[in-house]
DNA sequence: CAAGATAAGTTAAACGGTTAACAAAACTTT
DNA sequence: AAAGTTTTGTTAACCGTTTAACTTATCTTG
């Protein structure tokens, strides 16, 4: 089964391969009946274009670059599936491109990244989570077209952004634990030098424990790892002290680290209030359940795709930065 | 700054197109001298291939496809990250091929895929999950070489196979209880009739109740569906029923579901002991912390890009089936 | 109805590589 | 030293598509 190419339609409709490729392509230059002729003649042929011929002719490779980072995933709670099922879903509506695929490893070179971006002719590429800043940098200055989903560097200029809203998020989560009558909230969160998620969930917290009132004081902020033992530890320590009603966890790990702890040694909610910035189904299923903030993870998918295509096609509405809006999940915990 | 070909470093460098390319694929037909001013000019020069036209010449893409399903992503504890993250560190290994990703929606057209691996000219694709019959036999008619993961479908000749070793994951499991003291054991699973998978596990726990003499009962078998609440819900049952001592839960949003629901009711493990088939770092945290089968994920990832690239090559070491050790992870839910 | 405008095609070069077939130069061998 | 081999290249066709430039037929219009 030999493949079948624009010359075998042509021979057979009996026209040339310009005026089939014009067909192919909805270019009007001929009539209606020619064009239903060498339709028809694709049809019965069984064509399938080759993408390379036609990549190799226009610039246009039709595939957008997905890069993720060996840390985020190593996450146990990534929620890259849907994530990826996000973005499959939107891209099945723009029927010439496809997701290819490439993780960036810690000790990896930045040439590496240049190189597949360029070897492959990708027409704009979707970065997941954080990078160096002179790798993004050195990408963007290729003028490639750049989507950022959750990533808290340095703004680059060429690129746009996907974020959830953190501050405003995390506003509603410590006002939420507010009006269930918590007095003094613990916030919990990794690297705040680090970490801008982090910086912005903090000022999200700030704001509603000034607004209602409350006491900001030092000691109710924890830097910990992300893990699900130093939640653990974290919630061993805040009990000790004893003057803490709530904790917010920034990273969710550390809430289902900090639910071990304190089972069995406090009453939750009554004694102390627990919410993490990060959904997941299985938060129904804690003990107690666990309230939390929604991401809407798959939306970020869907509209990274929207995003990159608009870029690509230097559409204007595209904004350089989207916020997700973030949900509270309201549960047993709070 | 021009795309640079290897028409420039021919020029530049002083010899033909054809030592170029020769150099370029390591192909040993000139001096070391020559080759050295060729690779030296196509550094000086930047150059990077296009591998648009190399497919176009070689019908070698250097493309390998990735299909998942709708459903296994929707799934809330999708390994997808690390299945993915053991993809990416292999092809690392293989410098000439990238990873393609698509998604087989459930009212999709098995066209589509058709489409997708001719018009990409992808060299291999790997299945995750399961899929129809027809779907597969449809793409293994094509020839394209395929590796199946997790797939308990129907075999089909073409493809290659990975599997966690269900049979004496689930038997090993069922052991551990049985050495912990169960003598009355419940088996929670999906649809027998639909679901291989679920069939093999049934396999291993009935071989090791068998094996240490205790009762198969018909009453001791639960198929419900595969969510966090089948699982509450069965032990609910169990729990009114009375006279089990352990649950094996072959899907691991059951056994979840078991414990918040067993909480407070039943003393884990000393009345009821609870084994769930598939690992997650959070089951460490879970009240009380999940005794789990590991599938190995990662490697699982490995496995099948050194297969898929095998089959390409034509090599002969590749298995038509291979099956990933299970490990037990013993936590306090036994 | 002649001239210009438009519609409906066609021709051929280009995209950036690979590779079979050929050729010249440099060694071997007898 | 002539003939045969091997080494070290070169030439040119080809992969499947697009597209600018050109041609021919058909339609308008005064």
């Amino acid at each position: 089964m030999k493949k079948i190419t624009i010359r075998d339609i042509a021979r057979e409709a009996g026209v040339s391969v310009a005026t089939v490729s014009n067909v192919l392509n909805g270019v009007e230059k001929c009539r209606a009946e020619t064009r239903e002729r060498v339709l028809k003649t694709a049809r019965d042929l069984g064509y399938r274009p080759n993408i390379s011929a036609k990549t190799l002719a226009t610039r246009r490779s039709g595939l957008l670059g997905i890069v993720i980072n060996e840390k985020s995933e190593g996450n146990s709670f990534s929620q890259m599936n849907l994530l990826v099922n996000g973005m499959n879903t939107a891209i099945r509506e723009h029927e010439n491109y496809d997701l290819i695929i490439t993780e960036i490893f810690k000790d990896g070179s930045n040439e590496y990244l240049r190189d597949w971006i360029a070897k492959r002719d990708l027409e704009g590429v979707i970065f997941l989570g954080d990078y160096e800043e002179k790798l993004l940098r050195d990408i963007g200055r290729t003028g490639i077209p750049m989507v950022m989903v959750d990533n808290y560097g340095e703004e680059i200029g060429e690129a746009s952004y996907i974020h959830s809203e953190d501050t405003l998020g995390s506003y509603l989560a410590v006002e939420h634990i507010i009006e269930r009558g918590s007095k003094n909230i613990a916030f919990v969160c990794g690297s705040l030098d680090k970490k801008e998620e982090y910086r912005r969930r903090f000022y999200g917290y700030k704001a509603a424990v000034e607004e209602y009132g409350l006491a900001l004081t030092e000691e109710n902020i924890f830097e910990t790892e992300e893990t699900f033992s130093a939640g653990y530890d974290v919630a061993r320590k805040i009990s000790e002290r004893g003057e803490i009603d709530a904790i917010f966890f920034s990273y969710s790990e550390g809430a289902l680290g900090a639910l071990k702890y304190l089972n069995g040694r406090k009453q939750i909610p009554e004694e102390m209030k627990i919410i993490a910035f990060g959904n997941n189904d299985a938060w129904e299923y804690t003990i107690p359940s666990l309230t939390s903030t929604d991401q809407q993870v798959t939306y970020k998918g869907r509209l990274a795709i929207d995003m990159i295509i608009d870029k690509i096609h230097g559409g204007k509405e595209y904004k350089r930065e989207r916020s997700i809006p973030v949900k509270i999940r309201k549960r047993e915990t709070t």
